[in-house]
DNA sequence: ATAATCAATCAACTTTTTAGATATAAAATG
DNA sequence: CATTTTATATCTAAAAAGTTGATTGATTAT
């Protein structure tokens, strides 16, 4: 086998040089002098075939290579305290954190509720919500990041438990000239217009959510930015029923009639890794979580 | 963030320690004395909420919780490693190792025909074969493992080059009593003898690879062993022919005749990450096994 | 019994890491 | 344009951490 050369605490030093900006920053930060630093990353520069961080006047900036090892530093240093993490829960038989990802879809109400019905009872295990899109949401599942997905798309091979619906309608500013058209709108006569699409914010491969092959399209990464490009009418979008409530009833967004598929229904699914990796405490929050009544 | 309070050198003892079976061959293999892995053990013990490894006699043993851990330490290792080839890589734009997962249904000889073609032409990068089999395959796609596979099955989601063909061909022993039955076989029939199934050793799901509900069955980790379980007269088995050409022509197996389905031909496949992820080693690579001719 | 093997411990030693002071250099400020 | 502020580098002494060989105690093998 092959011993790292370099440790944790060098990449976790260059890791947070880079969020916290500088040397000094990072220093306050892990509660080190300023020196110790400057010495740590010297050793990690010398123990690597190029710079990751170069002077560029009087501060450090990323180089490319330290743009595409910070990614890989971020994940090792995850992986390294999900071990810690696993050895304490494998201590206690006990989980102290369980981590759901929760795509940017999903009407949140209901799930916090169970959540913090749950978090009342077992107040010992935190709880961790990582909000995705797409296949963003797909990787937490094949890349273990989450122990528990909601997702309105199933990764092929994994099982879920529907556990609810989210109705999309195309909506658009009330003043989009969509609505001089006729009262009911085809597909084709919808593609004219510019539609606010969700884009892929996840590595595996580009993926749009959009339906129709509009010819001017908008591309965001998540549903509240759709919503104020929409509420700005640069487009329509299809959006999740129970995010623009209160700006239909309001007259901010309104609704376009479509001929046919005047709303789309996703469903929602409920996705676990295997059974026998599941541990007691998540075990137990997915018993409140099935609990959810199917959403309006 | 969090930063691991445990480093990679505390892993990397526990795991030499855990393969080389003391602390003595650990501290060897590892250039240090034997009082320096004591120590290091004794700091990771202390950090870790439950002990990993215990006095069992003379000998330290792992317990459950170190097992367990040891997976974790291994690939967490694994990933500290490809940081560090990755920057070599970034370096010299050049990788100085490609992974390849073998799926062991795939006859090797063409495929290391063109790897030796391509490893004279290319001396400075080393070539790292990996025999998987079923969903390891597979894993090594998803998690990345390997840069290049050859699998029978291709992943939903990835996209593969052709590159011949496996024919599957049932066999059994000369003297097993299927062949007293009539010439030609049906799969009912079949379901009464004993089969060797190759089975999963990946951790997603476990799937056999075995096509008919056999009421008896053995199963094994590869083809290889299925081979040597078949000419030792234990089941029959379903093979590449590639793999029993010889033990075929000499007779020491004997193919089954099917009423239908005399052979299956599974394609096999070339998948690679995602272009922008390809090193220019790894794209020459591929270009020379891409005119592997299609198998016998 | 005796020898061999294994991990723990100890004390002396070496190396690495740290922090404070200071140096140097580049922006920002007035 | 001088001054102040911000930022990293370097130096040194001290502290901390790691290393080692010798020794011990215990267990297994012969």
């Amino acid at each position: 086998m092959q011993i790292p050369k370099i440790s944790l605490e060098q990449w976790a030093t260059f890791k947070t040089v880079v969020d916290e900006g500088s040397f000094a920053k990072a220093a306050e930060c892990l509660h080190k002098s300023q020196s110790s630093i400057s010495y740590i990353i010297n050793n990690l520069q010398a123990q690597l075939p190029s710079p990751v961080l170069q002077i560029q006047g009087r501060k450090a900036e990323l180089t490319d290579t330290g743009k595409a090892l910070y990614r890989h530093a971020k994940n090792l240093l995850d992986s390294a305290s999900a071990i810690e993490k696993t050895a304490a829960y494998l201590a206690t038989g006990w989980e102290n954190e369980i981590s759901l990802a929760i795509d940017a879809i999903v009407h949140l109400d209901p799930i916090f509720e169970k959540l913090a019905q749950f978090s009342n009872q077992y107040p010992q295990t935190r709880i961790k919500i990582l909000e995705t899109t797409l296949s963003a949401t797909e990787e937490a599942l094949l890349e273990k990041k989450a122990d528990i997905v909601f997702t309105p798309k199933l990764p092929p091979g994994f099982l879920g438990t529907p556990i609810g619906t989210v109705d999309m309608i195309a909506v658009a500013h009330p003043d989009n000239s969509i609505f001089k058209l006729s009262n009911s709108i085809t597909s084709e006569e919808l593609k004219q217009f510019r539609q606010i699409v969700i884009r892929d914010n996840g590595i595996r491969r580009q993926q749009d959510a959009g339906w129709l092959g509009s010819e001017q399209r908008w591309t965001v990464t998540n549903p509240s930015t759709s919503i104020k490009a929409v509420m700005a009418n640069i487009g329509f979008a299809f959006l999740p029923h129970s995010f623009i409530k209160n700006e239909l009833k309001n007259g901010q967004l309104k609704q376009i009639n479509l001929a046919q598929d005047a709303k789309r229904v996703l469903p929602i699914y409920l996705v676990t890794k295997d059974t026998d990796f599941i541990g007691p405490a998540t075990s137990k929050l997915i018993d409140y979580l099935k609990t959810i009544k199917p959403m309006v």
